[in-house]
DNA sequence: TCTCTTTGTTAGCTTGCCTTACTATATGTG
DNA sequence: CACATATAGTAAGGCAAGCTAACAAAGAGA
């Protein structure tokens, strides 16, 4: 059996790259002074490809549980960048929209997004980088259905 | 200028592929019955390429501080999986080894790992998984040194 | 009407890190 | 030798990013 430990083995290298691309984004956003963390600008790239959405329906498509974005909401309308507005056709729920000053934010997130992805990528040579992210947008395709939407079918414990 | 947020940007998609593998990975541990973290397999995995190695230098290794390290092998010497023994060459110093009982451990670690590759992977054509798991270890190699000096050669002690 | 479900939230936990002391020991300098 | 400084590990406590469990308010269906 060959099945040995392996520090190059999937889950490894990727948890590893995804932590030290944490790393690098989180301080190019401190440099830039902005106000959100990496999981909370998550949320917002969200909210500005959906528009005004309810809230359970925003967490699904981030895939999370609408209590954990409930945490995320309350620090950026805290912070001015979101706003939660009532839903008429329904009392209970809320709708959440990007608030103006959010746009600034949103493009300066972009902005560092860009730079980790050149600290990081620079070592590779540009189409190996191109066809590797291409690959991952597939994964991610592939991967995001059977957990984010899909997943109603076999939660019987 | 197109630095406009973007959910397919390469931190988001990084990200989501990491969180959602250590679900599906946590998971199978669960599964399995493993009194282990993915974090902590991590440790136990450095550790078996390593071998016995004082604890200041595996928390380089894994990129972590010492203390970070400290927590993470308190609860592995208390499962019994790996043990802290003196440096006969420096008193304050500790080289930490893995317990007999941690190779089952890891071997179950490592298959749990083999079952969440393919779950994850399973909708790629196996040439384009190849190609993307060879730029993903020429990445990390690449971004781990700047860090962590992590695959530095020797690490005896 | 009366029950069942959905929406969001309060409360509290876990994991995976971090910083800021602090002790014990080693090591270099006058 | 004494003393200053550096290093190895740790106790204490914090923070981010999630989770579950329990619940009130409101809708929807019988």
């Amino acid at each position: 059996m060959r099945t040995k430990i392996d520090t190059d083995s999937f889950g490894f290298l990727f948890n590893d790259i995804a932590r030290i691309t944490r790393g690098v984004f989180a301080r190019e956003i401190e440099a830039s002074r902005l106000p959100v963390t990496a999981a909370e600008a998550r949320v917002m790239a969200h909210m500005a490809r959906s528009g005004p959405t309810r809230q359970h329906l925003l967490a699904e498509s981030l895939g999370m549980t609408p209590m954990s974005l409930t945490g995320f909401l309350d620090r950026l309308e805290a912070a001015g960048l979101v706003a939660r507005e009532a839903d008429p056709k329904d009392r209970r729920a809320k709708i959440v929209t990007l608030s103006p000053k959010a746009a600034g934010t949103l493009a300066q997130i972009a902005q560092a997004g860009e730079r980790t992805e050149q600290l990081i990528s620079n070592g590779l040579c540009p189409e190996d980088w191109q066809t590797f992210l291409k690959t991952a947008r597939q994964l991610r395709a592939h991967i995001d259905g059977p957990r984010g939407a899909a997943s109603k079918a076999e939660d019987t414990v």
